[in-house]
DNA sequence: ATAAATGCAAATCGTTTGCAACGGA
DNA sequence: TCCGTTGCAAACGATTTGCATTTAT
């Protein structure tokens, strides 16, 4: 599914659906969560497939264009990617200390935001709302 | 009055509060929104002031840890940063076409906030809301 | 055969750091 | 004098890019 779509955004712009563009995808595909180049391209490695540094900056940049994926955020350690497709959209509560990552989703924000922009004759294209702080674990962890 | 945190909390730490130091205090106290360290280091030069850019980036980082200004966001230029003290907390609308920030507050989005956060146990610390898209020039622009 | 994609290494860009020279306390 | 601070340049880490080589169509 997300590979046709790939391939036929590839096809409209006369690019190739290469061996190493294909490994990429799949392994992205098959991740659940958030993700970020530098682990993708380790466990690529691991799997023994083949794929350099390189292609797989240039593969999610690619995908980021066709709307496969999208930038999270950016963190110290680098860019953070997750799938959009077969995902609505939801903000994120960002574990300060261990990285966890909670997914959550409120109507009533996104309307509040809707009239926000209106407000200021602004035409919101996406936002992303990041609350970071301590995770269940990581507060009993603390005391 | 800010002056009088900075030096406080340097002294506190056996540090001093350098010419360089001042000088990139004072800059950037007057500067009214958000800001960046390159911009920031070329209106210290501009001003005849002296300061490198590893001061600029040193003491930023010794004003962030005061609590004096923070990190708004990172873009693929850098680093944002906003003053803290006498601004209340509030989110940001980025023109993705002009670069312009408008900031806005809506109390019932940060309610709404606290309460998604204790359903989760996640003890929130701090967050950032950020609606990308177009202000009410550049959609002028766009048609 | 032609044009696109690869891997590598070098180049970028923002930021940090090691170090010798400098300067307040 | 004693340390903290400075500026510079080198070091960094994430990402991009130039280029010669490989590969899909």
């Amino acid at each position: 599914m997300d590979k046709k779509i790939f391939s036929t955004f590839l096809k409209e712009r006369g690019q190739r659906l290469t061996k190493e563009r294909t490994a990429i995808l799949r392994r992205t595909l098959s991740l659940r969560g958030h993700f970020d180049p530098e682990s993708l391209y380790v466990k690529i490695r691991a799997t023994g497939l083949k794929a350099s540094r390189a292609s797989v900056y240039r593969t999610l940049n690619l995908m980021c264009e066709c709307g496969l994926i999208e930038k999270v955020t950016k963190t110290e350690h680098g860019t953070i990617y997750e799938h959009t497709l077969g995902q609505s959209h939801h903000d994120h509560m960002l574990c300060i200390s261990c990285g966890h990552i909670i997914e959550f989703f409120s109507e009533t924000i996104e309307k509040l935001q809707e009239g926000i922009c209106k407000k200021q004759g602004f035409d919101g294209v996406n936002h992303t709302l990041e609350i970071r702080g301590y995770c269940r674990k990581c507060r009993k962890k603390k005391k």
